[in-house]
DNA sequence: AAAGACACCTGTCCGC
DNA sequence: TGCGGACAGGTGTCTT
């Protein structure tokens, strides 16, 4: 479900609630997540928010000696509740805040991780080998250019790829491509720098439009306020097969490319 | 080193 | 109405 928009989205939700506050209770009510709650994230109890922050598609909550790390997986959201709110069906997780204020992790497929780390958080073994960020500088129409010459992979498997660069997922994938005019299929060493230009933007510009809609609801996601995002209303090509094309009619497209459904114009994109 | 397959898990939808 | 199968926004791990 939630690629870097959703992500972002969630973020930018709980950050007033925790700002400023102290975690007073961690109530874990299922801790069989993609990697096992353990005993060791009570260590958060009493201790103070420093700071949110977001890298990649993970949440990190930053506390005094650690801080909890957070991955929403496929189908995973955050919710601002009260801490004697009723839980419902797959409410997993309690962040309990201070003033009785509650962050609370659901999750029906429990792709999702919740875990405590201690400094330095970018050595996590997790964040250790990640790319870089798409919407900051390094990311560039160059450097995925570089990256990518000798690589034989389709170019959507590419992009998608934490290593080459975080956040793009699959639907921000297709969007992307389909804005740049790229066949997703496209070897990625074969792709020219100014195409790579033109892919750079591309994602940037499809991951900020995402953010300010508060990302995309397909089915279950939801923002911290319980609201849908509203990005879906913009998407040109994901989930469209056999839909006219908005710039020249053809039906869209659906093809597995790395195990995973891609959608594209055969006419716009090559 | 790179690429592909697979596993993890629940819910929903569609055709019969 | 029930049942089987396909599919879903991610990613660590294992095999080629």
């Amino acid at each position: 479900m939630p690629e870097l928009p959703e992500v972002e989205t969630t973020l930018r939700g709980i950050e007033p609630t925790l700002n400023g506050r102290t975690v007073r209770e961690i109530r874990v009510r299922n801790a069989s997540l993609r990697w096992p709650v353990t005993d060791e994230i009570q260590q958060a109890c009493g201790q103070a928010v420093k700071g949110l922050r977001r890298r990649a598609k993970y949440l990190l909550i930053e506390l005094e000696t650690g801080g909890l790390m957070i991955h929403l997986g496929m189908s995973g959201s955050l919710r601002v509740c009260d801490a004697d709110d009723m839980p419902h069906k797959h409410d997993h997780l309690d962040i309990v805040l201070d003033n009785n204020r509650c962050v609370r992790f659901n999750d029906p497929r429990r792709f999702g991780l919740v875990i405590w780390w201690e400094y330095p958080a970018n050595e996590h073994p997790l964040l250790r080998e990640l790319g870089p960020e798409p919407l900051l500088d390094e990311f560039s129409g160059d450097y995925l250019w570089r990256k990518s010459r000798g690589r034989r992979v389709a170019v959507k498997g590419f992009i998608m790829n934490a290593r080459v660069v975080v956040g793009v997922g699959n639907i921000y994938a297709s969007e992307a491509l389909f804005m740049s005019g790229i066949h997703p299929g496209r070897q990625a060493g074969r792709i020219s720098a100014s195409r790579y230009l033109a892919l750079t933007a591309a994602i940037r510009d499809v991951l900020e439009r995402a953010i300010r809609q508060g990302g995309t609801t397909l089915r279950d996601f939801a923002q911290t306020d319980g609201n849908p995002g509203y990005f879906a209303q913009e998407l040109l090509v994901y989930d469209r097969e056999g839909l006219p094309c908005f710039q020249c009619q053809a039906p869209i497209r659906r093809k597995v490319i790395g195990q995973r459904s891609s959608y594209y114009c055969v006419r716009c994109q090559k």
